[in-house]
RNA sequence: GCCGCGGUGGCGGAACUGGUAGACGCGCCGGUCUCAAAAACCUGUGGUGGUAACCCCACCAUGUGGGUUCGAUUCCCACCCGCGGCACCA
């Protein structure tokens, strides 16, 4: 493609000044020195795709570099560094496609995002590059799992998962998207549905048991909340992850279980076991619901269980005494509940539906009894799975009573009157209690703290908290991902052997403690490899009954530290297998280890880690991005402490990350992720302790649509190339295009008319400098006005630039530019060029040098140019110090004082500035302009509004 | 339903803690240069009305309806619309 017309020759300087930008190294961050002059700025990872950098990518690096490269001006110690997130199943797939190694793809792909980079003059410090596929970089990735690991924050549990049956593959959630199909109800009438389909191949997700990998994140769920009000965080972000938590304050209450009562219609008393007694066994006695309202637990006439709560297990274990034929009901129900999609059960506008377990329970504020059903509309996952319900004050509530025909007993009074039989009342705040014993007459929040006290009293409940937050799923049946660093010894699992770090397993890391203290561990540990015994202290070793919640951890134990990282092996197939596990549980040799603990055969885990995990500490990778290379080839000892910890200097020294720039598909997961592995890695020590989040500020940038003002897409082919634009505009005008295309924040369409206005821009911007440069040996030339209006452009640029305005630091740019363009206009509209005549105006260097300054944070390329070749001063510009302001120079003589009667504009009279702030000469003044006359004859002025040096207001009658 | 953000000319967008609404750019109208076109450059450009016309003047305009205020795009109340996120969370 050829460069538009009417553009300098922008190719060939962006080559030059790229060679020589590289040449010299020009932006490496220094470790140390001022700790106050530190900043660091970090604008999110890109996952390098085959189809290069995205318009978007150029676009938020474009606003991060100008910040850096104006706060480095400003003689800050910057580091802004790049590196490649580049795990994740596009490679694999294409791997899958091609048999070509991801690794292979990988290089591709980053050494053309790099070029991109390079090109867009990006100043990143390419030193530190780092790339989460890397073996020395994921090896800390590893390292951080066994940490948590170790810390009883990873559990294996078999979780319920989404399973591609084309692709034979698990999904991540993130990997399942949502697509509204039409089906046919009974009516020929078309109904709008939702179902999880695969996001690759479309095909509908089954739901398949697996076990998997768990973080524990929910531990961190209150600090994670607590822990936003010491960031800087702009409003949404906080919203948008306070909300994700979803922290409600409640109580949990036990409702023992026991048989029918009077209190249960007719149709129901049929359905009840009727011997009224002896259905509780064993140890389930009671149910433990979570309640918002503990107020309304005497309008409760009913339980509700989710089909995974333990009871449903129990009852179909025939551990309760219930007929068959309800038994097969249940059965049924519960067995097409596991079936359905998570979207399905969520379904609002489906109707509820249930079975009643033929249990009764014992409300136990007013000890009436009352029948539990089976739902699932109640989530096994949030709260305790088990909900009473209030049927006359929740809508959920009521649609099944009223569907199944059970009582409804209000328990707040309506302010006006009310129909219980049509409607729910959940207007909460208002109204009094009722029909609740001890609680009737308070208002609903009294009522509250009332109903606590006398749960705990009774102590049959107690104040609780509940969340939306779920534990975190880690395991990736995929290929491409960190391998899980934790091996499976069957032996050890036999032996309930389990890594447990309590204070219990603390206890035995003396070897005093491992003499043992019952014959019964004794026997335990009789085949242990006694060679492994130092590990064995070290591994905190502890010996658990294997039904205990530790169970499931039986047999599991981390690689030992210094055996990181565990290598991804290269293979020949990368497709999973139909069992669902991942394709490395395939490959001969991989799987096969000692166990650190007995020595015997083991097998390690076959899964890999989430995306989210390399991305979780990437940018504490940044600030040893030097270290972490120079590990690699060392062997290190067991006993060697970890980097972070050898590193912690550097560390303090550029943490938290000052500002943070990133996209809003990301406040919720990756930022919450990154945040709680910080605040994890902030409790074990590894990194300082003066403030426990990793970033001080988050700012959103926005997104481009296409043309169309749709989302960019390959499938609309609204796809912007990013190389193909700055073929035709150059570099410089691109990147102020971008900028100036909208704020920073917003939501914005290509429009390609406006990179003509910012190419037009650069042409004259360097017009500006080459006549004034023509003419150097003659005395520079402006009119008193110039300085004025180019001190207030660099105060307006630099208050703009800090706070992310790039759209209007530009446009003052242009209007300064506009400014010294009029100037040189003749008489006869000639427009005086690089003739022999000499403009209006001839800046002094010292001007033009300041001009070229203001500029370069943005068209780098232009003004190493003008800096460098038509200045002739030294390289570089970019290392030059931003232009300050003459604050006494920012006021003209002159004020424009507007002149309102009744608050209307009527006139704009200019005033010397020497007495625009004096109240009486304004208003004299003013009264004598023959506009205003108009307006003031024959009137009264009854007051008059006076802002000093600005405006003035009559008010008449 | 809940949370967050937004609604300003033909278009993208400006407007500091309430104080000249429409900066800057695009587009468009007219002009300069040219054989012509492109490029470049200059002028004008929210709407309606008044005057033969210019200067000018008046009125109406920031999603809708109210309110507070000398004065509201900005603050308050109610609503409408759009976008994004979450969503049977007890």
């Amino acid at each position: 493609m050829k460069a538009k017309k009417g553009i300098y020759r922008f190719a060939a300087i962006e080559e030059k000044w790229q060679k020589r930008w590289r040449k010299d190294n020009l932006y490496q961050a220094v470790d140390f020195g001022k700790r106050a002059n530190k900043f660091y700025t970090l604008v999110e990872f890109p996952y390098p795709s085959g189809e290069g950098l995205h318009i978007g990518h150029t676009f938020t690096m474009t606003g991060a570099d100008i910040y850096a490269r104006k706060k480095r001006m400003e003689g800050k110690n910057i580091l802004f560094p790049m590196g490649w997130d580049a795990f994740g199943l596009p490679t694999e797939n294409y791997a899958v496609r091609t048999g070509t190694q991801p690794q292979i793809v990988t290089k591709k792909n980053t050494d053309n995002f790099r070029r991109q980079m390079k090109k867009m003059a990006f100043s990143f410090d390419w030193s530190r590059e780092i790339n989460t596929t890397d073996p020395a970089y994921y090896k800390w990735t590893q390292w951080i799992f066994i940490q948590l690991f170790k810390r009883g924050l990873a559990y294996k549990k078999a979780m319920s998962i989404n399973w591609c049956p084309s692709c034979k593959i698990g999904l991540a959630n993130e990997e399942v998207i949502k697509e509204k199909i039409k089906t046919k109800s009974g009516k020929a009438r078309e109904i709008e549905k939702y179902v999880d389909v695969c996001e690759r191949c479309g095909t509908p997700v089954e739901r398949r048991q697996i076990n998997q990998w768990i973080v524990k994140i929910t531990k961190y769920a209150d600090r994670l909340i607590d822990g936003l009000e010491k960031t800087d965080f702009i409003e949404k972000v906080k919203a948008a992850q306070i909300n994700w938590i979803g922290r409600s304050q409640g109580a949990k209450v036990k409702f023992p279980i026991a048989s029918h009562s009077e209190f249960i219609s007719e149709s129901i008393l049929n359905q009840v076991q009727d011997d009224g007694k002896g259905v509780v066994q064993d140890d389930i006695e009671e149910i433990e619901v979570f309640t918002t309202r503990p107020d309304t637990l005497w309008g409760a006439t009913f339980m509700v269980i989710a089909p995974e709560h333990p009871v449903v297990a129990s009852l179909l274990s025939s551990k309760f005494k219930v007929q068959s034929s309800k038994l097969k009901k249940i059965e049924n129900y519960v067995g097409r509940a596991r079936r359905k999609s998570d979207l399905e059960r969520a379904d609002l506008a489906k109707e509820k539906t249930g079975v009643f377990t033929g249990l009764t329970a014992i409300n136990p504020v007013n000890k009436k009894k009352i029948p539990i059903w089976v739902s699932d509309f109640v989530l096994a996952s949030y709260g305790t799975g088990a909900i009473m319900a209030v049927p006359a004050h929740d809508e959920r509530d009521y649609a099944f009573a009223k569907k199944y025909n059970l009582p409804i007993i209000p328990v707040i009074e309506p302010l006006r009157s009310w129909d219980f039989n049509q409607n729910a009342y959940t207007d909460m705040e208002k109204g009094k209690m009722i029909n609740s014993g001890p609680l009737n007459g308070l208002r609903p929040n009294q009522a509250i703290k009332k109903a606590v006290e006398i749960l705990e009293e009774k102590k049959i409940g107690k104040r609780a908290v509940s969340y939306h937050l779920r534990d975190w799923i880690f395991s990736r049946q995929h290929y491409w991902g960190e391998p899980i660093p934790m091996v499976y010894c069957e032996k050890c699992a036999e032996k309930g052997i389990t890594w447990w770090d309590t204070k219990e397993g603390k206890k035995l890391q003396s070897s005093k403690a491992l003499k043992l203290k019952s014959s019964k561990q004794q026997k335990r540990f009789e085949n242990l490899n006694l060679e492994n015994l130092d590990l064995i202290r070290n591994l905190k070793l502890e010996i658990r009954n294997s039904s205990s919640p530790a169970g499931e951890l039986a047999g599991w134990f981390p690689v030992p530290e210094k055996d990181l990282p565990v290598e991804l092996p290269r293979v020949e197939k990368y497709e999973p297998t139909d069992t669902g596990e991942s394709p490395l549980a395939n490959v001969s040799g991989w799987g096969e280890v000692r166990c650190p603990v007995c020595g015997g055969p083991a097998r390690r885990e076959t899964d890999t880690m989430p995306n989210w995990a390399g991305s979780d500490w990437y940018y504490l990778a940044y600030v040893l991005a030097h270290k972490l290379n120079s590990l690699k080839s060392k062997v290190q000892s067991p006993k060697s402490k970890n980097i972070f910890v050898i590193n912690k200097n550097v560390l303090d020294y550029w943490l938290p990350v000052d500002i943070y720039i990133g996209g809003d598909e990301h406040n919720t997961l990756h930022l919450l992720y990154s945040r709680f592995i910080y605040q994890f890695l902030y409790d074990i020590g590894a990194v300082p302790k003066d403030y426990p989040e990793p970033y001080y500020k988050r700012i959103s940038h926005g997104v481009i649509l296409g043309a169309d003002g749709q989302r960019m897409s390959k499938s609309r082919g609204n796809i912007i190339n990013p190389d193909k634009k700055w073929e035709q505009w150059g570099v410089d005008a691109l990147r102020m295009y971008l900028m100036f295309i909208g704020p920073f924040e917003g939501t914005m369409v290509w429009n390609e008319n406006a990179l003509k206005g910012v190419a037009r821009f650069l042409d004259r911007f360097k017009n500006i400098v080459l006549w004034s440069a023509k003419f150097k040996e003659s005395p520079p030339v402006t009119d008193k006005d110039f300085l004025v209006v180019l001190n207030k452009t660099i105060k307006k640029v630099g208050s703009d630039l800090d706070n992310f305005g790039f759209n209007t630091a530009i446009a003052s740019l242009m209007k300064l530019v506009n400014y010294l363009y009029e100037s040189n206009i003749n008489p006869n509209n000639k427009l005086i060029t690089n003739k022999k005549v000499p403009p209006a105006f001839i800046l002094s260097k010292e001007n033009l040098e300041r001009l070229i300054k203001l500029i370069a944070p943005f068209a780098p390329y232009l003004a190493e140019e003008l800096w460098c070749e038509v200045l002739g001063n030294k390289f570089s510009v970019h290392q030059q110090t931003w232009p300050t302001y003459n604050k006494y120079l920012l006021e003209e003589k002159m004020n424009t004082i507007v002149v309102q009667v009744n608050g209307r504009l009527r006139a704009k009279i200019d005033i010397e500035r020497s007495i625009a702030n004096d109240k009486d000469a304004v208003i004299l003044r003013a009264k004598k302009n023959s506009k205003i006359k108009r307006y003031l004859v024959g009137k009264k002025i009854r007051k008059v509004f006076f802002v000093s040096g600005h405006l003035i207001n009559f008010v008449v009658e």
